[in-house]
DNA sequence: CGTTCATATAAATGTTTGTTTATATGTTAA
DNA sequence: TTAACATATAAACAAACATTTATATGAACG
């Protein structure tokens, strides 16, 4: 795998309503699936098919604590190429820029429904 | 349309390889669609429709010089925030780093196979 | 051990998406 | 206006993907 492929997997498995609002609500923290079950309003399968999803793309990793699994950032800087492209876009017709979302906390208020 | 949904069509029409490629070869030149079906090795139906999301999802902007249509990136700042997706993500698995391709010129030399 | 809680997987379904083939629109020049 | 070139669109098809429902694995605790 080339790393023209590994960009594309890599901006594939972001540029999904679910998985943003999941990578959103996990920030710079760790969680538990439940935690984001709960706080997304999806189904747990879903959340797990997706969590599955973006731990194969390894932008989440996983550790085990007692029965709970918890997911977190591989790479922080990912927050970073986020918060530039949440601009750009945010700037884009028929809506004007705001406040950061990704890059420094706290951007996990508001804007996603995560409570 | 809210600003998780700009940045989640903004991801999603970014992840696809030949709009990569496309994307890649343009960098912060305006290109003409032959140019890109030529540097690309694509067809031109399927160019024309990829451009087409692109400038959807305004990512590229036209500009029309006589029978040519020239294409070019709306926002440069994407290019800085493919690279440092491009640095993050050819640090996964199974190779390793090496010069980023986006950021700054010359970025489109050898690397999607665009001459 | 067997029950309960947390998470993962599988099969099934409907929708979206990329690609091809064929054709249309638009521009220039003879 | 007709011919030649540049680009765009449409229909048709196949493959990929998100989601749901149902079930399985795995850990803790009585």
């Amino acid at each position: 795998m080339d790393d023209a492929a590994k960009l594309q997997m890599y901006l594939q498995t972001l540029g999904d309503a679910n998985r943003l609002k999941m990578i959103n609500y996990i920030g710079e923290r760790e969680c538990s699936v439940s935690e984001i079950v709960e706080s997304t309003g999806l189904s747990q399968p879903l959340v797990s098919h997706h969590l599955r999803t973006l731990r194969e793309s390894q932008i989440l990793e996983t550790e085990r604590k007692g029965p709970f699994v918890y997911y977190k950032l591989k790479d922080k800087r990912l927050l970073s190429a986020l918060g530039i492209l949440l601009e750009i876009s945010g700037e884009l017709k028929d809506r004007k820029p705001h406040e950061a979302m990704f890059c420094s906390p706290p951007w996990w208020t508001s804007f996603w429904g995560s409570k």
